[in-house]
DNA sequence: AAATAACTCAACCGCGAGCGA
DNA sequence: TTCGCTCGCGGTTGAGTTATT
């Protein structure tokens, strides 16, 4: 297909904030175009497989970072019912969320909640997961807006609601948001806009948000509702890029996504 | 404080689909 | 039709972290 390939040996494992910064570059300069010839143009060591890899996962604009809502973790289980193990289908109506996320937060969190909701079906989860279709996923939003929604979902929510902070997000954040401060102010808003993806943001997000400022960073992203009905879901399989509009992406990437690497690098 | 078990999650691997020559 | 290649997906691994003894 033309493109280039990379023949030395590739480097694996964790990659380095120096590494994502020329990956991002590259892909905002040029976009990725081809991903095998990726490592070369930018100057990595890495395979294009892994540079991919890096990027949906970890450096494509619009991720959420930080734990799952109850919102989120309902519509999981209703999708991965219907769906199965389909996760990257299940990650498009979850905007900001990836596949791998999903996937990794299914292996180590929500099988054991929905086993242990099959063994004792009396559970205080209203929206049991064995009752999930996809019209019940569409009361998702609603059932786990609940204010008795039980004080487990909370105490959970407590336990898990402080994220990890990462380099990629203050590389980031930045850029993508569009806001031109300095070096300081975007550090003080990057974290702020990390902790709010922390929390569980259907339930409490409001309310937290009055309570500091800079909340528009949070929301700029979200300018849709986080939850829409499962009609509408099912109808739009690019619930991903309602997040960040096409012309948004365009303003924030100069460079054309999915050209020709003939194009590029000729 | 040290050992170790349990957990999380980023990254790798292998496979199949799709495409062009 | 076949071959070679890229891409995307799902399964799996293993390093790092946290909890428990």
């Amino acid at each position: 297909m033309g493109c280039k390939k990379a023949t030395q040996k590739h480097k694996k494992g964790l990659w380095s904030p120096d590494e994502d910064l020329k990956l991002k570059n590259h892909i905002i300069k040029y976009g990725h175009g081809c991903w095998s010839s990726i490592p070369l143009n930018a100057g990595l060591k890495r395979n294009g497989k892994s540079c991919r890899l890096r990027w949906i996962n970890y450096l494509r604009p619009g991720l959420k970072r930080g734990a799952f809502s109850f919102a989120e973790e309902d519509k999981i289980l209703a999708l991965h019912r219907v769906l199965g193990n389909k996760w990257s289908q299940i990650a498009h109506h979850l905007p900001g969320r990836t596949d791998n996320e999903i996937k990794n937060h299914w292996h180590s969190y929500l099988k054991k909640r929905l086993s242990k909701l099959v063994d004792a079906p009396s559970s205080s989860f209203k929206s049991a997961p064995q009752n999930c279709s996809f019209d019940s996923l569409e009361n998702t939003e609603a059932s786990s807006a609940d204010t008795d929604q039980s004080i487990d979902h909370q105490q959970e929510a407590d336990k898990c609601s402080l994220p990890k902070v990462l380099f990629a997000e203050w590389l980031s954040l930045d850029q993508f948001n569009g806001h031109n401060h300095s070096s300081s102010s975007s550090t003080a808003q990057d974290l702020k806009y990390s902790f709010d993806y922390g929390r569980s943001n259907s339930e409490d997000s409001s309310t937290h948000d009055q309570q500091l400022n800079g909340e528009a960073i949070a929301t700029e992203i979200h300018t849709k509702p986080n939850f829409i009905s499962i009609d509408d879901i099912l109808r739009s399989p690019f619930g991903f890029d309602d997040q960040i509009s096409e012309t948004g992406l365009v303003d924030y990437f100069p460079g054309v996504f999915n050209f020709s690497c003939d194009e590029l690098y000729m």
